[in-house]
RNA sequence: GGUUCCGUAGCUCAGUUGGAUAGAGCAACAGAUUUCUAAUCUGUGGGUCGCAGGUUCGAAUCCUGCCGGGAUCACCA
């Protein structure tokens, strides 16, 4: 029970007894500009006993003062009831929290599908807020006490990945990982814009003999040699299987060494190539309930436009799989494998209405985990010149922008001058901490669902709203643990008076589990992101007004090292929700 | 055009189930360090909460319409 609910509750019998109406007492915190921690709005009662605010707000205020075991004064302004309480109530408060009691197990499992690359080009700065988002959403949910596995479901076939495949073989040369010095993700993506720009050549030139253009690309040699690929790479054919083994490979290894270097990693992978003819027999299923319906192409259809949807082909007339098909498939064999309660997916907002159809279409399956599906969608990342395309070459590389971050991190860090008695190991770990903080909680901070500028000519903040104010933040806290020379910091079974900046840090800290719990529901590291950016304010505030070694009463000294030991703990486990680590020193 | 998301300070964003004079950061300006880390703190200026109606004691928040922007409406994924 927390401290909220007993006060609502007083407030309400208080209301009960002195006016005989049950009101549905609902607080909020007291705004920063009056006196109170707590406040009830009354306008309500005003109105039903057509009383004078006044005179309701000090009834109630007389009431619980003398009567409530929490409440220790009070102010009405208009309808507004100002509650304040007790030091001593705070630092029970204080006291339960540092108990540190841990949320309950939900005993419901969660899978959270997150990443999910094409292994055709390296991973952009889009890429980042799609992992970021994924991994910790996934720590949100754990936190929150739900048993998460996170899947990656890597696509690593289809004709975008034969573009790549067609280019490497008509200009590879036998070109490497080893021989270019590229990275193999950066390499294979070379050949993915090698293979879009000799295709638009052959284009033009088939356009200047006369052809038009939708023929042109159809006829155009290098889209016809990916073509056959593709069908080829079904039957299985030796060579392109070699082909396609060689360039993936490469693919998998640049992409382990950027998920290494942003600390994002899976549970379980699942590979397009394995999981892509699944879903057929779904469709076989759906003909026989009839939910879904042939045309005489015998292509496969369901009729969507009850739920405000249109009709979608589930199954092509030549028998094969399209998208949503494949989707059916894994979607079946992720709660086979699982067992969840609930599958998250962590797809960008583009594909809205793809996740719309499957789930209606679950749901018409009569599928019992259909309810329990989700999409995850978050806004694109836009540049200042309109939207990152790949093929054209307009897109923020996320192993470059983690390298720059890492230069930039470097090059403040030694301008403050501030790491005596680091180890060049620990130099860099600092330099990669604060620069994936500031990544991580720039792209974390804003709601999912909105779509986010980044503007690469203004490099990303470390100073105010940002991951390493709070970074900082902690290592104050700790260089002041690690002055007091104790090793924990139990709280003092003797204190009486608090200052509102003591308060003020209890008041938040006692939240925590609530934000955790909102988060988790709303799927969102926004709220955390604010929230331990409100926390780490205010302890800077508190620290510029009050000492804590320096204090002359052992037994403020004491509770204060208490506090701010806590302040420190939620501020990394909140930061650690955002995959963000926080250092002791910096 | 249909569907859907978004629109809050010059810029980037918060804003709980409807509550008090709409808040932060950045940028600008003015201050604070013999004192636990100044990547900090304090202050000043900056707003028609896209527009117009409606609901009510009260609307950035809920409803309707309009304006502006994004996404989507493939036998691509």
């Amino acid at each position: 029970m927390n401290i909220e609910n007993i006060l609502a509750e007083e407030v309400k019998a208080a209301v009960s007894s002195l006016f005989g109406t049950e009101e549905n007492v609902i607080l909020q915190p007291t705004r920063r500009e009056f006196e109170g921690n707590y406040t009830y709005v009354f306008f309500g009662l005003v109105k039903s006993l057509k009383r004078a605010p006044a005179e309701i707000g000090a009834a109630l205020g007389d009431y619980l003062v003398s009567r409530s075991t929490l409440v220790s004064g009070y102010n009405v302004v208009q309808g507004f009831l100002n509650l304040k309480l007790a030091d001593r109530v705070w630092l029970d408060v204080f006291r339960a929290l540092k108990a540190g009691p841990q949320p309950a197990a939900k005993n419901r499992k969660v899978l959270v599908e997150y990443s999910s690359p094409n292994t055709n080009k390296p991973l952009h700065l889009g890429h980042l807020r799609n992992n970021f988002l994924g991994y910790s959403v996934s720590e949100i949910l754990k936190a929150a006490g739900y048993d998460v596995t996170r899947a990656c479901l890597v696509n690593d076939r289809g004709i975008h990945i034969c573009k790549s495949m067609v280019a490497y073989r008509h200009f590879g040369n036998g070109e490497t990982p080893g021989s270019s010095g590229l990275k193999g993700d950066h390499l294979v993506g070379k050949y993915y814009v090698e293979f879009d720009k000799a295709y638009k050549t052959q284009i033009h030139e088939l356009m200047a003999g006369g052809m038009a253009e939708e023929e042109a690309k159809k006829a155009a040699p290098f889209m016809v040699e990916a073509q056959e690929m593709l069908v080829q790479w079904e039957q299985n054919d030796p060579a392109v299987i070699q082909l396609w083994q060689k360039l993936n490979g490469w693919v998998y290894e640049g992409f382990n060494a950027t998920y290494k270097k942003i600390g994002v990693d899976f549970d379980k992978t699942y590979y397009e190539s394995d999981t892509y003819l699944l879903g057929k027999d779904i469709v076989e299923e759906g003909l026989q309930k009839g939910v879904f319906y042939k045309k005489d192409d015998n292509s496969v259809w369901i009729d969507l436009t009850d739920k405000g949807l249109d009709h979608k082909l589930v199954l092509r007339g030549d028998g094969t799989s399209v998208y949503i098909t494949q989707d059916l498939g894994t979607t079946d064999l992720k709660f086979r494998d699982f067992h969840c309660d609930k599958s998250i997916w962590v797809v960008g907002n583009e594909q809205d209405y793809h996740f719309k159809v499957l789930f209606a279409i679950l749901e018409k399956l009569g599928r019992s985990y259909a309810a329990g599906c989700y999409h995850l969608s978050y806004g694109m990342v836009d540049l200042p010149s309109g939207k990152m395309k790949s093929r054209e070459g307009t897109v923020v590389d996320a192993d470059e922008l983690v390298e720059e971050m890492i230069a930039t991190s470097k090059a403040i860090t030694e301008e403050k001058g501030k790491t005596e008695g680091f180890s060049d190991e620990q130099l860099e770990a600092l330099y990669r901490m604060v620069a994936l903080g500031a990544l991580k909680y720039y792209l974390l901070k804003v709601e999912p669902k909105k779509r986010m500028l980044f503007n690469p000519a203004e490099s990303i903040d470390f100073q105010g709203n940002t991951g390493p104010f709070i970074q900082y933040t902690h290592a104050r806290i700790r260089s002041i643990l690690r002055k007091s020379g104790f090793g924990s910091f139990p709280v003092p079974a003797e204190m009486e008076v608090l200052n509102p900046e003591e308060v003020d840090l209890i008041f938040l800290l006692k939240d925590y589990d609530k934000v955790v719990e909102a988060a988790a529901a709303e799927y969102s590291p926004a709220l955390i992101a604010n929230y331990v950016y409100d926390l780490a304010k205010t302890f800077n505030s508190f620290y510029t007004q009050h000492s804590v070694l320096n204090e002359a009463s052992e037994t403020l000294r004491f509770f204060r090292l208490s506090l701010i030991e806590e302040v420190s703990d939620v501020i990394r486990k909140g930061m650690g929700l955002l995959g963000i680590e926080v250092p002791e020193k910096m």
